[in-house]
DNA sequence: TGTACATCAGTGAACGCGCGTTCACTGATGTAC
DNA sequence: TGTACATCAGTGAACGCGCGTTCACTGATGTAC
């Protein structure tokens, strides 16, 4: 069914547009140019159509980080610690809907990570141990570092968004990077 | 004048009960025990009203990080971190209205910082500074590493905010003296 | 090939809700003479 | 000491708004015989 897209497709936009506070039925509706109530033949309601939604914005997340081509462990952290940064610069709302709302489907640390239930996390995981056999980075528990790292990264973004840095687009990525430095030299 | 501070009092308590996307005029009106329209009288609307439930929380704030008496650098750093924390998970909302919402007050990264327009930034900085000329933490640009220090911390306060731990409090609390740990060690 | 019927995407009016805000007002308290 | 008046906190009705959702409906398309 075409229409069931297109009115996901414009939910996306309509959330880029207002904000997840502002996000409304009738106007995805009118956005995908049909009433407000056709919404309903495609989806139950407000929250199912949400739901549609984040998982959408999640699969655009995980698609980012499919695409990082860098093979040496240091190199693909970096890769995904700026391509974090760049979800959240670039589709802001649909960072927020993947990790910034509340949902039910989210991943729990330690217990989800470490059965690995994050195919992100799990590759990140992954790349610490990696990366500490080759004595590129300290030792420590491999979860916990992940868990640190996505942190700062997370706290960044968050700052970023929250409108606490007066800087250009490049001039704050530089920052990301040499944040990042900092993380994998130790 | 009591009623407006009992009318602030009863918009900090509805503000955490509600969150910030709830937060209703006449909701704090009713609290006060007061006809909604009586908050007029007092704050100009809804706006001024939560301009000035955001300058009480940061007073809150600024009094918990003012309680600080550590004296050793880096023991001062380990006591605002987890400060920081503890004003995430105790007065959620309070914490959000510092430190998440958008207003027009908040000071900038790198200038405002770097000016010592923010009280609580430019004690940081100090502190790195003592302890690297202590030698108990590596170089580096004070005011770069106090973001990043911010940014961790802030990230995982944030990430617990959105649901990502499931660990009771003093297990994260825990998890959080050993971020400061790393973070300080280098 | 033509007719009867089922399916189903989309419509349009209407509902009740809580919101911020306005307005004219009441009634107690304080002040001036 | 008593009266007239101003001040001002608080009231209550009403406004318009956008929201999510319901309901009975229309009308095009596909299918069965």
């Amino acid at each position: 069914m075409e229409t069931r897209e297109r009115i996901l497709a414009c939910a996306m936009s309509e959330l880029e547009r207002t904000g997840i506070e502002n996000f409304s039925l009738r106007a995805v509706g009118t956005a995908a140019g049909l009433t407000p109530m056709a919404v309903y033949r495609h989806y139950a309601d407000r929250e199912a159509l949400l739901t549609a939604v984040g998982e959408a914005a999640f699969a655009e997340w995980e698609r980012r980080i499919a695409r990082i081509g860098a093979k040496r462990p240091t190199a693909w952290l970096r890769a995904a610690g700026r391509a974090y940064i760049e979800f959240a610069l670039d589709q802001p709302a649909r960072f927020e809907a993947c990790f910034v709302i509340r949902t039910d489907v989210e991943r729990l640390y330690p217990a989800d990570f470490a059965a690995g239930r994050s195919p992100v996390v799990t590759q990140i995981v992954a790349k610490i141990v990696a990366a500490q056999s080759a004595g590129e980075i300290g030792a420590g528990d491999s979860l916990e570092l992940a868990i640190f790292f996505w942190a700062e990264l997370h706290g960044l973004a968050m700052l970023h968004r929250a409108g606490r840095f007066a800087m250009k687009r490049a001039a704050f990525l530089a920052l990301i990077d040499r944040a990042i430095d900092r993380m994998l030299e130790t």
